[in-house]
DNA sequence: ATTTGTAGGTTGCAAAATGCAAGTTAATTG
DNA sequence: CAATTAACTTGCATTTTGCAACCTACAAAT
């Protein structure tokens, strides 16, 4: 455990994980969009950090020559179960703007869930893992992708 | 995520947690000579800031009028899917000292473990949670806390 | 009942990490 | 070839951390 924090104890790299594995973030500028405001440089050093330790790695954009592609990698996608039950720990127990019917339907279809992350980073979909029981469907094998957000 | 990780997201929250948790510690004394080595005022603030967040409550301590005890609360007890996880990804993909095979263990019998931290917590049951299954001995009802250790 | 020790802190200060704005470089678009 | 964009880097002020020393209330020993 001790070990595991020395990479991701802190404030960001958690987030970084998180975006990259269920918004299909992948730019640096996608990172720094992202909402909570992370300043340039602590992001680069985050990215280096994680490339550093394993858990992602960079590779040159095939559309745009200026651009990165940051992915994870098999050591980083597995961290799904962490990011899952912190989400659902959150969900229940802060004040968050995530349906709680969302995060039921997430605690009760946990497998569901990280299959269709690893399903997603395997397939390289880039499409944000909003999970098929977000509103009326059901998670099955044949979904894919309807419209739908979970968080703004 | 991002407001589970204001409160968690830093190098020691998490494992505070975890040293009540599974090692049964309750004492400042206890937290500082912890291993890791956390400066007094910084575990002086972690502390104050678990209680301001309600994952740890403070109470006197019977025995001896000096000391304060420092519980879980039922939202801190809940992080235990959480640390468990961290856990199992540490013990796959960090150099660990834990045995794999007690990961492994863990691993399989995640439902067992989150019960035994469950029934340590509302028991105040101060032991270490070293799981049952360490050595040769099997997660049951009847088995109460064998010998064994699984990390130094 | 006075000294000695212990639990749980606080304080001061130096070093490191962070946040913010601006600048840099290489590739791309117009 | 001028303007724009992606991904950084740099400088600097602020905040957080780490370290050692100190403090106070209680407890134990003499």
């Amino acid at each position: 455990m001790s070990i595991s924090l020395e990479l991701l104890g802190d404030r960001w790299t958690l987030l970084l994980v998180r975006d990259m594995m269920v918004r299909g973030y992948r730019t640096f500028r996608e990172f720094q969009r992202s909402g909570e405001g992370i300043a340039t440089n602590i992001l680069a050093d985050r990215l280096q950090k994680l490339e550093a330790g394993g858990i992602v790695q960079r590779e040159p954009a095939a559309e745009d020559g200026r651009s990165t592609h940051y992915r994870l990698t098999a050591k980083g996608i597995a961290l799904a179960p962490v990011l899952l039950e912190l989400l659902i720990w959150g969900g229940h127990h802060e004040v968050t703007d995530a349906p709680c019917a969302a995060i039921d339907q997430m605690e009760q279809n946990r497998a569901a869930v990280i299959a269709e992350a690893y399903r997603r980073w395997e397939q390289r979909d880039p499409t944000p893992l909003i999970p098929p029981f977000t509103s009326n469907s059901r998670l099955g094998p044949k979904s894919n992708s309807p419209k739908g957000k979970l968080k703004r």
